[in-house]
DNA sequence: ATAATGACTGGGG
DNA sequence: ACCCCAGCCATTA
């Protein structure tokens, strides 16, 4: 519950419990994970969650990306090149223009069981 | 309590 | 398919 004695809310603890379960090589979107939260509307705020990351957690952050299939930080810069670099690393694919193919990379998510222990697990550490 | 802040989205043009 | 924009919403200051 704590990143570097900080204590984070109980949303952005379900945000990193439900990515921690997306697998390697595969890919969530903001909203994916919103809507996986019961808060649809919330994609922006699972951004900022995942914003304020300490570095070396143990979230694989670096699995959301935005609903076009692309990279969200500006992959010219440090922050979206890393990003990038990490998903194919685990051999996400990027096309020509910097898309990941969601019908291939996508997340297919959680079942309902899965679901209920996330919450749980963000709840109770 | 009020206002500002984003690693977002969906719809319209 | 691409760009723009209004709506969104938990967290911070």
């Amino acid at each position: 519950m704590c990143y570097n004695s900080v204590m984070t809310s109980l949303f952005f603890e379900q945000v990193y419990q439900a990515v921690r379960h997306i697998p390697p090589g595969k890919v969530a979107t903001y909203g994916q994970i919103a809507r996986l939260l019961g808060n649809p509307r919330a994609a922006r705020t699972v951004g900022w969650a995942l914003h304020s990351l300490p570095s070396g957690s143990d979230v694989p952050w670096q699995r959301v990306i935005n609903a076009s299939g692309t990279i969200s930080l500006d992959t010219r810069g440090p922050g979206g090149a890393i990003q990038r670099v990490l998903l194919e690393a685990e051999g996400v694919v990027f096309d020509d223009q910097g898309r990941v193919d969601l019908e291939t990379h996508g997340w297919t998510g959680l079942d309902l069981v899965e679901r209920d222990q996330v919450l749980q697990l963000a709840r109770e550490p």
